[in-house]
RNA sequence: GGCGCUAUCGUCUAGGGGUUAGGACGUGAGAUUCUCAAUCUUAAAACCCGGGUUCGAUUCCCGGUAGCGCUACCA
């Protein structure tokens, strides 16, 4: 058997093969990113194919998706997109080949044959596997059959003894005996391949040296590899990956909440974090040290593809964890310059309603920078510095924890009378502020909590300072002074109330 | 059911025949602070079980258990 491998000091050529059924989940993009991080490492290529021969189920709209969600991740391929719906004749010729090799037979069983044996067989004994039942209708008979234009699908003959093994560049030598592997389709009666065949050509034509792909296939890789044989193919490196599961540690599916890349980019998460993230899922450099001694997680793509090994796979599958996600994604926010950063809240705080000149926004985006986890967070952490008119909030948010109605209005009051004269920067205003706070006899904290609920409509915010320069002297003042007001109303009609903000 | 793979804190993981089993996320407490956040300190938290091998196993081997995967004329 010409078992060879391929030479290892070829330049590796690997892929990323999804089939356009749906959407690039999160599993597809880590097994993209680890053929990615391998092809750049190595100075390989990265090629792109797309696995579209269930035409029932591929749509464009799917390789669109695909496409983007690899964009996105900043993903790029040297090679294709490749169609398998064009390259039909490639996997007619192959099975051609693999029947000359004497390793493959028409097979002329109907779906509804086989189903029907697989019910029985089902109920009485066991194995569901096909019975080989074609396989001995001697080859000549069996070519007039398919002379006279006869259905008939193609299968590989599987040998009945032994055992076919693979040496996994992560799992190490996996074997199965051959025995379990039924005869397998490789065309349809149609003429259109399965998936088993497929691959395996286009991986051969190809010349793929790498094949980096989830672990689920790892069932598969015989009778993948049983073909190269029949082919007198050199085997490629098998390098299968563990799965991603989610919280549930099931497959991580749409239940889980989501699960497209896409999904991701909509909740505001950075690419390059996403990234990060991802690339740790399964794969480690290895306990690298920062300077503290920590396990270092915070990766730029130049580091993760110098720093990228197939040694470093794990062999267990990893549950997907939103938190680390927030986490990381939170961390490259932190990082971001703030010209870059306030580009990208842009979108997302237009598509909220909320518009702001470039200036503003440059202004606001350090306030909320280490606040938000997400870009889309900028929304609800910021929308007060943008709105006419404050959301509605509980007047009384506006009395301090330890005072009453009464000390909220003087405080206001007061403010109001500052505001109004002070010169409208953080500094001065603050620096004003405290001194009345001083004046009045109330601490920083009682002082300026009510500023901030007047202002912002809510007890927690950015900064108040800050905040309030970037709004203005004009808005301030006139939030303050409806504050003002609802207190009084609320001092007035409802002094059970008083209480109550006292306790509390 | 059959076959295959896997198994370190809740999660991602480092490590490895002799360790106080390390780090990160999350969680609790504290510090700081105009609130929140960020930051810093700190706490709780793990080697699936049973047999071997060995002076010594979490680490190596076997079995069990559990989880996951495959089991289509889907990919």
């Amino acid at each position: 058997m010409p078992d060879g491998k391929l030479s290892p000091s070829a330049t590796p050529r690997v892929r990323f093969a999804p089939s356009p059924t749906g959407y690039l989940h999160v599993g597809g993009a880590r097994t993209a990113l680890f053929n990615w991080l391998f092809a750049r490492h190595t100075g390989g290529t990265l090629i792109l194919r797309i696995e579209d021969t269930d035409f029932e189920r591929s749509s464009e709209a799917m390789v669109e998706g695909i496409l983007d969600g690899m964009r996105w991740l900043g993903l790029t391929w040297d090679e294709g997109p490749f169609y398998q719906s064009k390259r039909l004749d490639l996997y007619k010729e192959t099975a051609a080949k693999i029947v000359a090799s004497g390793n493959a037979y028409p097979c002329f069983c109907t779906k509804e044959d086989l189903e029907q044996r697989r019910k029985e067989a089902a109920e009485a004994g066991r194995p569901l596997m096909y019975n080989r039942r074609c396989r001995r209708i001697p080859r000549e008979v069996a070519e007039a059959r398919v002379a006279a234009g006869e259905p008939a699908a193609i299968r590989f003959a599987v040998p009945v003894e032994g055992s076919t093994s693979f040496d996994d560049a992560v799992f190490g030598k996996v074997e199965f005996a051959n025995a379990e592997i039924e005869d397998f389709v490789l065309l349809r009666s149609d003429g259109i391949p399965t998936y088993h065949l497929s691959v395996v050509a286009d991986d051969i034509d190809m010349r793929l040296t790498h094949i980096i792909r989830g672990a689920d296939h790892i069932s598969n890789t015989p009778k993948q590899v049983l073909q190269y044989r029949a082919l007198g193919a050199p085997l490629p490196v098998f390098v299968h990956v563990p799965l991603i599961l989610g919280p549930d540690k099931t497959r991580l599916s749409k239940r889980h909440g989501a699960t497209s890349v896409t999904a991701y980019k909509e909740m505001g998460i950075v690419p390059e974090a996403f990234r990060n993230f991802l690339s740790l899922l399964g794969w480690t450099p290895g306990g690298l040290k920062d300077e503290n001694g920590k396990d270092r997680e915070v990766f730029s793509s130049a580091e993760l593809i110098a720093l990228f090994s197939l040694e470093g796979i794990s062999k267990s599958n990893a549950v997907f964890d939103n938190d680390k996600l927030a986490w990381f994604n939170a961390e490259y926010i932190r990082a971001l310059p703030v010209d870059e950063l306030s580009k990208m809240l842009e979108p997302v705080l237009s598509q909220a309603g909320l518009h702001a000149t470039t200036e503003k926004l440059l202004a606001v985006t350090p306030l909320i920078r280490e606040r938000i986890k997400t870009l889309n967070d900028a929304a609800t952490v910021a929308d007060f510095l943008f709105v006419d008119k404050l959301a509605p909030y509980d007047a009384a948010d506006l009395i301090p924890q330890k005072g009453d109605a009464a000390l909220a209005v003087r405080i206001l009051g007061k403010t109001r009378d500052v505001l109004g004269q002070v010169d409208f920067t953080s500094t001065s205003m603050e620096q004003a502020l405290r001194e009345a706070a001083t004046e009045l006899g109330v601490k920083a904290g009682p002082m300026f909590q009510p500023i901030r609920v007047a202002v912002s409509g809510r007890k927690n915010a950015p900064p108040l300072f800050e905040s309030m320069e970037v709004m203005g002297r004009e808005v301030c003042l006139k939030r303050i002074g409806y504050a003002e007001e609802r207190l009084k109303l609320l001092a007035a009609q409802e002094p059970a109330l008083q209480d109550k903000g006292n306790e509390s």
